[in-house]
RNA sequence: GCUGUUGUAGCUCAGUGGUAGAGCACUUCCUUGGUAAGGAAGAGGUCACGAGUUCAAUCCUCGUCAACAGCUCCA
């Protein structure tokens, strides 16, 4: 017998070799009809493997994450199954389980192309093969027969993977007639899979690699019960509607112009109201702290980057430099703002009692970012950082650093960000060629990172060469509306270029010392950031950022000048109102999502004395009765000082 | 940059080898003072761009540009 203990601490007895399923039998046969993976000793295996020694365990209904590793993993398998009776020769690189489904990356036979217009058809074979409710049988093989069986079949990709395994612990995964290799863990029975949809088909690169062939990748996702696929279907359309590039062109936020180029945006008047309101917050938050605004050019000599290191690494993938009518005199379009921050730096001699000085700027930079990266307000070639780089002496960096995160807190906080992610991004110590400077400073710079992070006790993913080539980062990255990660605020620590602009202040001891320099960016960019917060908020901005705040309607003709005159007195007290007076067609005219995005709606006329009144509306609330305009600006205003109190 | 997909009215999209349509929006008029009102009339398109095939191309072929999904990249 053996002593199984169960999450809850109880612990039953069973014969060895019972396997999860029969203990799920034990407790109740609904548990046991749901289970579809299992955790014995927190190893997550098959509810069918035999559990031969005392163990604790945990069974996996599809709620849990591991249920659905294993469900979407098995999906990738009958995928490949589907693919391989559908395509006779097709080789197979990997297909595992993602977030959100599976996806398996094959090489098609020559000539042949998996096209998304194929997709239906393999979906059905996976139907065919689902009704067949195949058993997946795992098995031990050695080495040698795996890379023998696999060669045989001419599978190059999956003996390359062989190849690179130890000895005796390689498995084979069989449903049907497919057999692939795998650790699994898998479903025991492909016959679970009741919905199935394959979403796209893309590139992906052998290993991620640039160099190495493209193959095929498939997309899909499964699910146990068909009503689940159609609710995430619906969910992933219901996304959609948020995406940032759908909402700023119905809110004219932003635009695009092919004339003007590809990845340049337009900053519309809404938009660009929105924006400020951001950059006006943070600029009251930097004041606090102890920035000073500064100012640079667009552009700059070539050589500042060649100094700064970004021209040997950059420069060929860049914009490439402006010339002049002068003989050999290059400029470039500035990628980033450090070079000019350190030049600034360097105007006057600085002692250690004058540290840390804090630069900040707007800065727009320009970066000639792969076409097939460019992507709404995310990826652009011209973007606007909120720059800042902080210079201070090694012993202030820790709490500079802190200030910092403090920074991107109380921007989180406001805006409602609480998904956000901390990724503490480190070299890698095996690819020297990536970086610059020495391993001690790097040790240093890495060191007070992850030491600022545990002091401020923030829960950060260390990812190993995701550094920037001069210094480790700590960066947050939020989801959009369908999932994907981007990386907004960054703080940056680098002792590299005050060592190459030759940075130096006097220290007490009358020596000249190097500063440290944190580059940060608490937004990362104006574009990125407002991109983000758009898919957040489904463009319902809160009401202190809210391009347009109130719509100000005249009851007829008569009241046009007065309404005019409300939105005038509105705008003295910093209250955004237009006025629509396109009288009579109130009912039809005001546009839905014109009312909809919009919080207050003021309609203007008068009462029987023959006074000026304004009944006010708010959204989703309905009446707020009469008010003067003094009285609703009063009233806006408290509401968005309320709002702000706190930062 | 790579793989695949897409490009028709301001927006969302039909459609055809014989130079174009719907709904919403827009303009005018009637009705209506209030959270996607009804009726009538009207305007609006080099069917992304450039070649080719054809008597004839928005449609077929090739190229270019742009956008979308993914990969790679992201100072």
């Amino acid at each position: 017998m053996i002593k199984v203990t169960f999450p809850d601490g109880t612990v039953r007895e069973y014969a060895k070799g019972t396997t999860a399923k029969e203990i799920a039998e034990s407790i109740s046969p609904r548990l046991a009809a749901e289970i579809l993976a299992a955790s014995v000793n927190g190893n997550i295996v098959e509810i069918n493997r035999p559990i031969e020694s005392d163990c604790t365990i945990k069974l996996h209904k599809w709620e849990d994450d591991e249920a659905k590793h294993a469900f979407w993993h098995t999906s990738a398998h009958l995928l490949a199954e589907a693919l391989q009776e559908l395509y006779p020769g097709i080789q197979f690189g990997i297909g595992p389980a993602i977030e959100n489904g599976f996806y398996y990356d094959v090489m098609p036979p020559e000539n042949v192309v998996i096209k998304e217009s194929d997709l239906p058809a393999i979906e059905k074979k996976m139907a065919e093969l689902v009704a067949k409710r195949e058993a997946v049988v795992r098995t031990d093989i050695s080495k040698a027969d795996a890379l023998k069986m696999f060669s045989e079949r001419g599978e190059t990709y999956k003996c390359e993977l062989i190849s690179e395994l130890e000895d005796g612990t390689i498995t084979l995964y069989t449903q049907g007639a497919f057999t692939d290799l795998c650790r699994g863990p898998h479903l025991v029975n492909t016959g679970e899979i009741k919905a199935i949809k394959l979403l796209s088909v893309a590139g992906a690169y052998w290993r991620g690699d640039e160099k190495r062939p493209q193959m095929t990748r498939i997309y899909g996702i499964s699910f146990p019960k068909k009503k689940m696929l159609d609710e995430y279907l619906a969910l992933l359309e219901e996304a959609k509607k948020r995406d940032h590039r759908k909402i700023g062109k119905e809110l004219e936020l932003f635009a695009f112009s092919e004339a003007v180029g590809k990845g340049l945006p337009l900053w519309l008047p809404k938009g660009t109201a929105l924006r400020l309101r951001l950059e006006d917050f943070l600029k009251r938050i930097q004041k606090r702290f102890g920035y000073q605004q500064v100012m640079t050019p667009h552009i700059g000599q070539k050589e500042l980057w060649v100094t700064s290191g970004h021209y040997a690494k950059y420069g060929k993938d860049s914009f490439q430099p402006i010339h002049t009518p002068e003989e050999g005199e290059e400029y470039l379009l500035k990628p980033m703002n450090c070079p000019h921050h350190c030049e600034i730096y360097k105007v006057s001699p600085h002692s250690y009692k004058d540290l840390p000085l804090r630069y900040a700027e707007f800065g727009t930079v320009y970066r000639y970012e792969q076409s097939g990266e460019l992507h709404g307000l995310t990826r652009v070639r011209s973007f606007t950082q909120d720059d800042a780089h902080i210079f201070c002496r090694p012993d202030q960096l820790k709490e500079e650093f802190m200030k910092v995160m403090d920074i991107i807190f109380i921007i989180f906080k406001a805006l409602d960000f609480k998904n956000f992610e901390a990724q503490i991004s480190l070299r890698d110590p095996n690819n020297h060629e990536k970086y610059i400077g020495s391993d001690e400073i790097w040790e240093r710079a890495e060191t007070a990172i992850i030491e600022a992070c545990e002091y401020k006790g923030l829960k950060a993913t260390k990812v190993i060469g995701e550094a920037a080539f001069y210094g480790p980062k700590l960066d947050f990255m939020v989801k959009d509306a369908i999932g994907r990660r981007w990386q907004l605020g960054t703080i940056q620590v680098d002792y590299n270029l005050p060592e190459r602009f030759q940075l130096e202040y006097t220290g007490a001891d009358n020596q000249k010392h190097r500063p440290v320099m944190i580059h940060r960016a608490p937004f990362g960019s104006m574009e990125r950031f407002v991109a983000v917060l758009i898919e957040h908020t489904g463009g319902k901005f809160p009401l202190w950022l809210t391009p347009e705040q109130a719509v100000v309607l005249p009851i007829s003709e008569k009241f046009n000048d007065y309404a005019q005159k409300v939105a005038d007195r509105l705008a003295e007290y910093d209250v955004r109102a237009v006025v629509d007076d396109r009288n009579e067609k109130i009912g039809r005219k005001i546009r839905d999502n014109e009312l909809k995005r919009i919080p207050y709606l003021l309609i203007v006329g008068e009462n029987e004395q023959g006074n000026g009144t304004i009944s006010v509306r708010k959204q989703g609330e309905g009446d707020q009765g009469a008010m003067t305009p003094e009285q609703f600006a009063a009233d806006i205003n408290n509401r968005i000082k309320e709002m702000m109190s706190e930062f």
